[in-house]
DNA sequence: CCAAAAGTGTTAGGTCTACACCCATGG
DNA sequence: CCATGGGTGTAGACCTAACACTTTTGG
């Protein structure tokens, strides 16, 4: 594969991926950050990410530097790509064109192999993030609309719940994702008549009253998702 | 630049863009493509692209790529990225990466320098395209996908229009992009309350009754974009 | 006067927003 | 019994979709 013969101006360029990957904690959107233990940037946050390998696709190059760098013990629940950098300077070592992929680790951060693990992997608030290394505030604000506008579709702010959760839970997934407050009557009369939940009958104790408990519908998805 | 040091197992790539640039043509929707000169897939049909340069934007190298191949006399009103395509084996020479964008030209067709140019650009009906090099099937399939979706967003239909046009004929955009009548009465509601057009006074002669004609209006964004 | 295309309103149904009180539980 | 959080309904504004006839021009 190193035969591949570029014409005569054509950039030498390196591949690379980032991943945003997005959690809940307390009620907070988290995201996942991990200490950069090289030049350039060294000691400063980014997003988990690394050069493509040989005969890789780019969502599997995005999954292996998420388990690699961060010893994440949960797969994500959503991968996408959502857009690609490529100014020619945004790395200072040359050409280096980062595909920046979302991705969505469902239920909290118990996710870390330890906290704040060898490898410097840690959660931050996404909607106020450390100093990032290279283009990496970008890329992260980005990520956060792409979010945000992925919200309405699909079940997608489910991945980051557990397998059965309340209404009140996802409600607060919204919440942290959109950065305001949503009227409890109304979020739960659009979610209830989108199909997408079912009731699991049990209740969950707590401070209050108990609160139903849902899980996601079978096959019953009503809205379609816009794309791929 | 060529100093850019890999690590081991990275994959050597070329990053190349390839552009889906669209426009109206006797009220169908039309995809500029280029014939092949050289192998692989020498004489089939492709959507305009090639290799990035050094030190070189993508959005630049999608305008280059377009200009060159394509002996285009006007600059498209609209160029966006819209995915990036990286399958390993998408290019038998070896690892080639595509940024893909979109971009729309205003005016019919008028924008070749000579029809059937001597590299062989064309315009073909977006819908239905000829057999189509490497992926490129899939990727006028997704530009489509994303036409439409932006079609509500901004006033991108109006790009694909001169200074000035009727509503019959911006209905005509918004139909051929979707690929679907729309209700006339409905449409003019929608548009006019959108406070993105301007009476030009004037009125084009033609067959029937003559139109109204109109043009954006001066700084008057109503709506308000959802992605760069 | 005929053909062709432009232009014009209303109604019904659905969706979105704002808004305040009662209920079930644990301590 | 009280603190805590869960659960419920309605009215007005707004947007959407369906639907048919009249107007203006050129030939």
């Amino acid at each position: 594969m190193d035969t591949l013969m570029l014409p005569p101006r054509a950039a030498t360029v390196g591949l690379a991926v980032d991943v945003a990957a997005f959690a809940m904690h307390e009620g907070e959107l988290q995201v996942l950050l991990v200490k950069r233990g090289t030049r350039p940037h060294q000691q400063v946050w980014a997003l988990p990410g690394g050069f493509v390998q040989e005969g890789e696709e780019l969502h599997e190059a995005a999954l292996r530097e998420l388990r690699d760098e961060t010893t994440l013990t949960l797969e994500p629940r959503h991968l996408e790509q959502f857009y690609t950098f490529g100014a020619p300077n945004r790395d200072p070592r040359g050409r280096v064109v980062s595909v920046a992929h979302l991705a969505v680790l469902p239920h909290g951060h118990a996710h870390l192999r330890e906290e704040r693990s060898i490898n410097g992997a840690r959660w931050f608030p996404a909607h106020q993030p450390p100093l990032l290394a290279f283009d990496h505030a970008e890329i992260l604000e980005r990520a956060i609309k792409r979010l945000q506008t992925r919200l309405e579709y699909q079940g997608l702010a489910l991945e980051f719940l557990p397998d059965t959760f309340t209404l009140p839970e996802l409600q607060e997934v919204h919440e942290a994702i959109l950065s305001r407050k949503l009227d409890k009557r109304n979020f739960r009369k659009r979610l209830l008549s989108q199909g997408l939940l079912a009731a699991s009958g049990e209740r969950r104790s707590g401070v209050g009253r108990p609160a139903q408990l849902y899980r996601r519908a079978r096959t019953t998805r009503r809205r379609v998702s816009a794309e791929p």
